[in-house]
DNA sequence: AATATTTTTAAACATTTGTTTAAAAATATT
DNA sequence: AATATTTTTAAACAAATGTTTAAAAATATT
C-alpha cells in the first residue's frame, strides 16, 4: 500500500518535473506518507527510479510482434503497426514525454540501457515488417533503413514535445497523427 | 576575459550535464576562477543561464530566408534548405542535443520562449518554400503541413540523440541525413 | 496475553546547493 | 604618488538535498 502509494506519487512528479527536479520530501508530500518511507521501502532514491524506471521499460513497449506475424500485406501490417503505435503513445503522451526527457538527461548507464533495450525491440519488429515489404518487391531497397525506422519513431514521438499539437483532443490528435504518418511512409516506401 | 571564460566553461558542462546537472562551483572550477565570481559577474546562476540562452537563440536560428529569396525551383530550395540545415545541425551536434534537452525540461517560460521563437523562424521559412511549391504545382496540396514540417526538423534533429548514429564521422553522417531527409520529402510532396 | 517483527514517525545528520560578505589585490583616475 | 574604483579572494551563510537514527506505533507470531 505505502510503497504503491509512493511509486504512483514519484511518476507524476517525474512525468511533470523530472527525476532531479522532484525531492523525496515533493514525493512523501505527495503520498501523504512520511519521508523517512522512501528510504526504509526502496532503500534510496536511485533504487525508487531503478524500481520506475523498470516499470517504464515494460510500458513502452509495444506489442507489434502479433502484426507481424498476421497474413496481411506488408502494407497493412506497417499501417496496423503505425496504428497501434499512435494510440499508445497519444494515450501516454506525459509518459513519453517523460521517458525521452530522461532518456537525454540520465546518467547511469545502466538504467539507460534497459530503457534504450525495451525501445530497441519495437524498431526491430517494425524494421521485419520494411524488410518484408522489401523482400516481397512492394517496397524500395534503396533505402537508408535505420534512419527510416528513426524517423518514424521520432516522427510519432514529436507529438509529446509539441505544445501547440497536444492542445487538440486525443482523437483528432489520433487521426491526424495516423494519417500523416502512413501517408509519409507509403509514398517513401513504394516504388515508383 | 573572466565573464568570457566563465561563459564558455558554462557552455560546455552545460552541454555535457544539462542546467540542472552542473553547479556554479563545477563551471568555476572549469573556468580557473573564483566561485564568487559567477555572481559577482552575472548576478545569479539563473542570469548566467539567461545570457546563455541568448546566444542559443542566435545559434540555433539558421538562415533560410536568402535561399528562400532565390529564383530556384521550390524543389530545389527545399534540397538546399535541407543541405544548410544538415551542416548546421552536425557541426553543433552537441550544441543541439543541450537545446532540445532542455527546451523538456526547462521551467521558466520566458526563456523557453525566447527558444521556441528562434526555432519557429526556421519552421516559418521552411512552411513558405513548401507553400510556394504548393502554389506552383509542384507539390501536394493534401497533406498535414504543420505534422509535415515538424517531422522535417525531428528528423533532422534526431541524429543528436541517437548514439549509433554519432558513431559515423561527420561526413559520412550528412551525406546519409542529407540524402534519407531530401529523399523522404521529395517523395511525400512531390503528386503522383 | 506476551513477545517479536514490521512499519511509521519526528528529528537530526552530513552534503551540496546558490549566494553574500568583507577584506585583499589589481587596475584606473586624479 | 595618492586616491578611487573595480575585480578577486577565502570564508561563511542559509536553504535544500538525500539519508540515518532511535523511539513509537502498528501488526504478526507464539
Amino acid at each position: 500500500m505505502t510503497k504503491e502509494k509512493i511509486l504512483s506519487a514519484a511518476q507524476e512528479l517525474f512525468e511533470e518535473r523530472g527525476f532531479d527536479g522532484t525531492s523525496v520530501r515533493d514525493i512523501a508530500t505527495h503520498a501523504e506518507v512520511n519521508v523517512a518511507l522512501i528510504n526504509y521501502h526502496f532503500g534510496s532514491k536511485d533504487a525508487l527510479i531503478a524500481t520506475l524506471i523498470e516499470e517504464m521499460a515494460n510500458t513502452s513497449f509495444i506489442k507489434l510482434a502479433d502484426i507481424n506475424k498476421s497474413s496481411d500485406s506488408p502494407l497493412q501490417k506497417l499501417f496496423k503497426a503505425i496504428d497501434v503505435m499512435v494510440d499508445k503513445i497519444v494515450d501516454n503522451k506525459k509518459y513519453y514525454q517523460m521517458l525521452h526527457r530522461e532518456l537525454s538527461t540520465l546518467n547511469r548507464p545502466e538504467l539507460k540501457e534497459q530503457l534504450v533495450k525495451s525501445m530497441k525491440r519495437n524498431r526491430t519488429e517494425l524494421k521485419s515488417i520494411i524488410e518484408e515489404g522489401q523482400y516481397k518487391k512492394i517496397f524500395r531497397t534503396d533505402i537508408d533503413m535505420d534512419l527510416t525506422v528513426s524517423t518514424l519513431f521520432c516522427l510519432l514521438h514529436q507529438v509529446t514535445n509539441k505544445a501547440h499539437i497536444l492542445k487538440e483532443t486525443d482523437t483528432k490528435l489520433k487521426n491526424r497523427l495516423r494519417l500523416h504518418t502512413q501517408d509519409l511512409m507509403s509514398s517513401f516506401l513504394s516504388k515508383k
